[in-house]
DNA sequence: TCATTTGTCCTTATACATTTA
DNA sequence: CTAAATGTATAAGGACAAATG
């Protein structure tokens, strides 16, 4: 029977007694999904203890969390040990690009675009490619890895970037996305952890939940990833892996320097971490800089998306990796793609085979330089490692505000930008900042425009 | 206290008592794990009861059944009700595309080529679409699920195989594997259960090993999949979905009748299962045949790949689905793939806009006749309710075989074959037989002779 | 700093369902 | 067809750990 009468004292949350059936635990779980989705329990809601619940239903404690762990799991509530259990905000982070964004009533200083004015370029060697006889050799069906002129190709953008690994190590994906999602399935499982820098890139995230890879963050200083941080993360927890973003992390800007690059390998190779070196901004990135991958030859794979770098539409990423991962790459490769399109693949070749990837890199860096300048003119960037060709910049919120607030208020100053909650793993009481996207404006006039609201937004919050 | 000296009795697996330390069911997991993968548990090796385990370590019957548990998300080992509980055989069964296969000895009958000699009409549409002005919007960041334009397309082309959905519920994923991935990732958890054919698709099977999701297989009769077997393995275990082929069975060529469509329909309905209907070989369905989907309007998700019917070289593949599946399945493929390019999809727009794809088909199906009648020559087929225009044929193997035995005997005869262990789920003592790829030799001559050397292959065993 | 609140994890007990002999 | 073997599902009790004031 009940400890205590409770009529009077209102539980946020109380199912009805006499609809429970067996399975107890079940029942409860459906009852709570109904009263959730039905909005007689909205969002951020706390819902009574689970020993209150538990001792009003006259049942034990554990099926009361083995209820709740049905609901969570749904994704319908979360709970924090020793504060209780709420509803959760349907927002999700995961930064979509707008199905349909024609017309927007707000500067875009949020997503990330990749300055894709030079996709004339691409276009004309789409048309120079239809004019090739070898069209039908590019639409067979074999080479699930990519064909071998065109990892040849990729061996020679990696080059450029001071990458070098044999053919047999290289692989073609169908975009950087893609690529990440192909290395933690084929060479981890679900409930694996991944360090990750404390500020990182909201669609890895996005990915490791949805694959339950947990993912433990570290923190930062002016350089990047903290080496002792990392040591001790991967003393207290057993790590498998780490995700970086040298050359330019997202969001914060920050390039690592070559020791940085060597202290972080050393941690890598002591816990036998497997290394995910995301390196979409390599072109960025000083000349001659080494990726990590090159200090850990034995237990890295490389990403090198083209995304943001040569053409976000077409959908190819490059990726190396260490002898070790060839098989379970392979295999991967196969079960989650087949193989990436060879045309696709054709059109990135012919771009660096026949020098026009440079050109295009070298008007992205010349446009972001610009924007970068325009920039320092309202705000300052202290770090002398941040990027300075850097696509987004990264500032810190002197009075802190909640991700929702923060956002929903610069939209009403009509402009669009990210709170740092969005690039959170875990969320926590972190220093606040936002991210500014400088690429996404359709000239820098508009971007000037946007800079000054948001100047003045700052101004305002003080 | 053990209430038996077990010296005497030899169990298959003994772990060292002294090595456990708490939580112990983690601990007999690793141990397991570490015999699995050091081969001292070879496959397919019974473990010991686990009452009998639990008596010999002196714990609780439901410690052992939890550690089991762990080992069976990983893969490493299977359970059976009254049977008992096995170590997994890790043969791998995927069906790779030759690296580099441009000098064969042998008659290739084991692959399903898809007839690309259509290819010529696919090169010139790309050649069409090179020529077009807006090739520069193709390049597009936006529209993750696809753009308009091509959801239209896709929307047209799957109403020509009796399938109807709105645009809204329409995405395009690059390619049919991919699509696969997506929704066993965007809709399903490690260690939810599947219903799949007895003899299945074996890189379906293999994508939901690397996923951790079990599959369950299901008898069928002639007309495929048994309403009534499907019924009880719902009973028996808690599955959430169900794949089907039911234009044509890979490997076993049976397209099911709408009667046998609507009974599976019900069943799905009955336990609310999450519908994958593969429906590749729907152009080699009878016209009008209503797809399972249709039936199940609230619980379908419908994937038209184009690789056999149109391209294989393009990776485009079509998804329709569920309202309840789209919020999922847009977030699912934001993190797995971010996009499709607009570039391949709309190269298969215009194929489906100008006609060229019902040419293609109409091609295909005229030379998938004429080899199936030259089949007929050699080989019978009883069934009725097996696909005429199948691009592959399933033979009884009437002298039982191991699959490596069998395939190496047939290589030298001068043939590649599939042996159906390759497509089982579960490897068990099933009836055997061999798949024979049709489409697969350069012309109908290599295939007549091919036939003539697996003929002698086969009276020779006897 | 420490006690309280509160969710999580591990282990056990028992009833049940399926397979096999 | 029945009984035994064997894995599964549900629920409970207790120890533990993180957050809070």
């Amino acid at each position: 029977m009940p400890v205590n009468s409770f009529e009077q004292y209102p539980m946020t949350w109380k199912p009805d007694k006499d609809q429970l059936v067996s399975p107890l635990y079940r029942s409860i779980a459906s009852l709570l999904e109904y009263d959730i989705l039905n909005g007689y329990l909205p969002p951020n809601t706390k819902l009574p203890p689970q020993r209150e619940l538990a001792d009003y239903l006259d049942i034990n404690l554990s099926t009361i969390t083995r209820a709740f762990k049905v609901c969570e799991v749904k994704g319908l509530i979360y709970a924090v040990t020793g504060r209780g259990t709420f509803v959760t905000p349907n927002a999700r982070n995961a930064i979509f690009m707008a199905e349909s964004s024609e017309e927007l009533n707000y500067i875009e200083m949020g997503i990330v675009k990749p300055l894709d004015c030079t996709n004339g370029l691409v276009v004309e060697t789409i048309k120079s490619i239809a004019n090739k006889n070898y069209l039908e050799q590019l639409l067979d069906y074999r080479h699930p890895l990519g064909m071998p002129y065109h990892k040849m190709a990729a061996r020679k953008w990696m080059q450029r970037f001071s990458m070098d690994a044999p053919v047999d190590n290289i692989a073609i994906t169908s975009g950087g996305q893609n690529a990440l999602t192909l290395i933690l399935i084929a060479l981890f499982h679900p409930g694996d952890k991944i360090a990750v820098d404390m500020y990182t890139y909201p669609n890895f995230i996005e990915l490791a939940n949805i694959l339950n890879i947990q993912l433990i963050p570290i923190a930062a200083d002016e350089l990047g990833m903290m080496p002792e941080r990392l040591d001790a993360a991967c003393n207290a927890n057993q790590l498998q892996g780490i995700y970086l973003v040298p050359s330019c992390n997202n969001p914060t800007a920050i390039t690592m320097n070559m020791n940085r690059r060597k202290d972080i390998a050393d941690i890598i190779k002591k816990y036998e971490l497997i290394l995910i070196e995301d390196d979409i901004y390599s072109f960025l990135a000083p000349e001659g800089y080494l990726p990590v991958s090159h200090f850990v030859p034995d237990r890295f794979v490389y990403v090198l998306s083209i995304a943001k770098s040569l053409s976000s539409g077409m959908r190819v990423a490059f990726i190396a990796y260490a002898n070790v991962f060839v098989e379970k790459i392979t295999y991967g490769i196969f079960n989650i793609n087949i193989k990436t399109s060879g045309l696709n693949a054709e059109v990135i070749a012919e771009l660096i085979n026949t020098g026009v990837a440079d050109r295009i890199i070298r008007e992205k860096k010349e446009m972001a330089k610009v924007r970068n300048e325009l920039y320092n003119k309202y705000f300052e960037v202290n770090n002398p490692s941040e990027n300075p060709f850097s696509f987004f910049r990264w500032l810190p919120l002197s009075h802190p505000c909640t991700l929702k607030e923060f956002e929903q208020n610069a939209l009403t100053y009509g402009i669009h930008v990210y709170h740092s909650d969005r690039f959170l793993a875990k969320k926590d009481e972190s220093a606040q900042f936002i991210r500014i996207s400088l690429t996404s404006t359709k000239d820098v006039d508009e971007l000037d425009r946007g800079l000054v609201l948001l100047k003045r937004l700052l101004l305002n919050l003080k």
